[in-house]
DNA sequence: CCGTTTGGTTTATAATATAAACTACTTTAT
DNA sequence: ATAAAGTAGTTTATATTATAAACCAAACGG
């Protein structure tokens, strides 16, 4: 019988899922691509970014491309654990 | 690559989901039994109940088991529609 | 220059989840 | 018989979250 293991709340969330989901299966990726890969709003994207790096799940780099500023972003290892986790515990409710 | 379709938000909470969860894989199910199961609060619970109910997601029976009053809940077509459906978008976040 | 676009951040508002308080009984103990 | 405690919920208030709207600074285009 299915236990239903506590959803990590940083994760259980759309758009912070969606991120999440992009960064583990890439190096990196700017935020103008998440933007557009997730469709989010930039206000939005921002605050999930800060939300996912303050709790380590995420790194930001801060740079230019050109003249113009740049956010990178790295999944980190604790984000990645988290993120397995998730999925694990999601699977006890989605059933496999 | 994975396309982020949306989520169901009425599904995308970690304790309707649970009793979705539940209500799919059994016939009936009752408050009281939902409530243990999902380790929710009574109030908690009652609240998410309703909304289920309200988008059609599941059926609520009062009745009485002896003196007492009973709640006893069932999926609706639509519901299992809706979790599947939902089932298979959250898929596409995660990963297979 | 002046308006527009790019790449964001901040702030305000709407939506959600959760807990606490309450209702309406029933059961148990005195 | 009555008070105290328990059961099965509902309602309401509050805290948290998500989202959008407004804003800022620099760069580009005419």
């Amino acid at each position: 019988m299915a236990d239903f293991k506590s959803l990590d709340p940083l994760l259980h969330s759309q758009l912070r899922l969606a991120i999440m989901s992009i960064l583990i299966s890439v190096e990196s990726a700017e935020f103008v691509y998440l933007k557009e890969k997730t469709n989010a709003t930039a206000g939005n994207l921002s605050v999930q970014l800060d939300k996912l790096s303050n709790a380590g799940y995420i790194e930001t780099i801060k740079s230019f491309k050109g003249k113009k500023p740049l956010t990178t972003c790295k999944i980190t290892k604790t984000g990645i654990e988290a993120f397995e986790a998730y999925v694990k515990a999601l699977k006890g409710y989605i059933g496999d």
